[in-house]
DNA sequence: TCATCTTACACGTTTGAAGCGT
DNA sequence: AACGCTTCAAACGTGTAAGATG
C-alpha cells in the first residue's frame, strides 16, 4: 500500500496530490453519457500507472445515478467504470453482502493501527488477455466535501470535510500477474487496512473519521514489467461499497450485521461465549471474586435452545460469505497458480509487491489448511520481502 | 456536557511449524 | 527423502466498554 510517488521516486516531490473535492457529490455526476471524461479518476494519483497508455476514449458504461444518501435506498446494480481495456469487465463477488450493509449505511472502523474493511472488496474479472500481465490496485476516495454525523437514526452532513489526506493506493500482493491468474478466481482485497493516523508508517489507507468514502478498483495492464509503457487501464467503482469511516460504530444495526457476517466477530454472536449475557456474568463473577468451578458451560442457560437465542435469523451468516470458497477455487499448493509472483518479477518490480501485509508467504501453503481466499503472495518459496519503503513526510 | 477517540480486553479465526505415517 | 495429513500454539482480527481528550 504505497503512494505511487513512493513507487516511482523519479516523479519527484512535485507530484501533485488530488485536491479536496468541494461540493457534495461533485464526484458523482448525475448524468453520464458515453465519452464522458471521468471527473474523479484521480489522474495525479495514478498517473505513474497511466503514463505511456495510448490515448483512448475514456468512456463510461452508462452507470445509473448514485443513491442520494447512505442507508436510504438500495444501491444501483452496475459498477461505474473507466475503460481503456476493451472487453474487460469486473463484477463484485459479494455484492449481496455489500448491498445488505449499504441498505443500512455501511460503516468502517478506522484505528490508529489499521483496521481491515469488512465486507472486503472481492471482484471477479473477465476479458483479460490470459498471457498479459496486470496490476490490481485499490484506493478509496472521499465522496463529497462533507463531514457526517450520526443523528440517532441516520447519517446527516455536519459541516465541511477535513482537508484531503495523502492519497495511498493498495497494490494487490499478487501483482503483477497474468490475466489467466486474475481470471482464475475472485480477487480479494481483504487485507486492505484503513487508518486515521496521518503519520501511519505501515502504508495503510488514511481516512478521516466521520467522512463518506468510495472504494475504487483499478486494473492496469503492464505490457512489460518495470516498463513505463502500460497497455491500458480500467477503473471500477461499485456504489454499494460506499461507506462512512468511524472510530466506533454509530448505527447498532451495522454492529449487528458485522457480528453476524464477520467470522472474526463470532465471539460476539448471541450464541457465543462473548454474548452480552456471558460478558455480564463474567463481570459479576469478577466483582464477586473467583469461583471454584467453571460456570460458563454451555447449556446452563435458561433460554430455550441454548444460553442465548439468536435474534438475527439464525443461519444468515453461518458460513462466512467473505471466506466462502468461490467457484473455481484456487488450485492446490502443489500446482502453483500460473503467473503468480516470481523471483524475477519481484526483482524487476519489487514495489508492486509491497502491498503485502509485511510478510509475504515464504513457503507453499500446505494442503489441509484453510487457506484464505486468494492467498496474499501465493506460493513464493524463494522470496524474501523487502522492508517497507520510507513514508514521505507529510506537509 | 457532549461527541469523538484511544486503549485494554476476551474471544474466535487464521496461519505457520512440528510431528507422524505412508 | 518427499509428500500429505493432523495437531498445536502464536499471531491476528473482532466488537465492547471504560476512560481520555478536545
Amino acid at each position: 500500500m504505497y503512494h505511487p510517488r513512493e513507487l516511482y521516486p523519479s516523479l519527484g516531490t512535485g507530484y501533485r496530490l488530488g485536491p479536496p473535492q468541494p461540493g457534495a457529490d461533485s464526484n458523482f455526476p448525475p448524468a453520464l453519457a458515453e465519452g464522458y471524461h471521468y471527473p474523479d479518476l484521480d489522474i495525479p494519483k495514478l498517473d505513474c500507472f497511466l503514463s505511456g497508455i495510448e490515448a483512448a476514449p475514456r468512456t463510461l458504461a452508462a452507470p445509473p445515478p448514485l443513491p442520494p444518501a447512505l442507508g436510504t435506498e438500495p444501491a444501483p446494480q452496475a459498477p461505474e467504470a473507466l475503460h481503456s481495456l476493451p472487453g474487460v469487465s469486473l463484477s463484485l463477488e459479494n455484492r449481496e453482502l455489500w448491498k445488505e450493509f449499504n441498505s443500512v449505511g455501511t460503516e468502517m472502523i478506522i484505528t490508529k493501527a489499521g483496521r481491515r474493511m469488512f465486507p472486503a472488496c472481492r471482484v471477479s474479472v473477465t476479458g483479460l488477455d490470459p498471457e498479459a500481465r496486470y496490476l490490481f490496485l485499490l484506493d478509496v476516495i472521499p465522496v463529497d466535501g462533507a463531514r457526517y454525523r450520526w443523528q440517532g437514526r441516520r447519517w446527516e452532513p455536519s459541516g465541511k470535510a477535513e482537508p484531503r489526506l495523502p492519497d495511498r493506493v493498495y497494490i494487490h500482493p499478487d501483482s503483477p500477474a497474468t490475466g489467466a491468474h486474475w481470471m482464475r478466481q475472485p480477487v480479494s482485497f481483504h487485507r486492505v487496512k484503513l487508518t486515521n493516523s496521518t503519520l501511519d508508517p505501515h502504508g495503510h489507507l488514511i481516512l478521516h473519521s466521520m467522512h463518506k468514502y468510495q472504494p475504487r478498483v483499478h486494473l492496469v495492464r503492464a505490457a512489460q514489467l518495470c516498463s513505463q509503457h502500460w497497455g491500458g487501464v480500467a477503473s471500477f467503482r461499485f456504489p454499494e461499497t460506499m461507506f462512512i469511516s468511524v472510530t466506533a460504530y454509530q448505527n447498532p444495526r451495522i454492529t449487528q450485521l458485522k457480528i453476524a457476517a464477520n467470522p472474526f466477530a463470532k465471539g460476539f454472536r448471541e450464541n457465543g461465549r462473548n454474548c452480552k449475557r456471558e460478558r455480564d456474568a463474567r463481570v459479576k463473577r469478577k466483582l464477586r471474586g473467583p469461583e471454584p468451578v467453571a460456570t460458563e458451560a454451555y447449556g446452563s442457560g435458561d433460554a430455550p435452545g441454548g444460553p442465548c437465542d439468536s435474534t438475527l435469523g439464525g443461519d444468515i451468516r453461518e458460513s462466512d460469505p467473505e471466506q466462502a470458497p468461490a467457484p473455481g477455487e484456487a488450485a492446490p499448493a502443489s500446482a502453483p497458480p500460473c503467473g503468480g509472483p516470481s523471483a524475477e518479477a519481484y526483482l524487476l518490480h519489487p514495489a508492486a509487491f509491497h502491498g503485502a501485509p509485511g510478510h509475504l508467504p515464504t513457503r507453499q501453503v500446505r494442503q489441509g489448511h484453510k487457506a484464505g481466499l486468494f492467498q496474499a503472495g501465493g506460493p513464493t518459496p524463494i522470496l524474501t520481502p523487502l522492508p517497507p519503503l520510507q513514508e514521505p513526510q507529510l506537509p
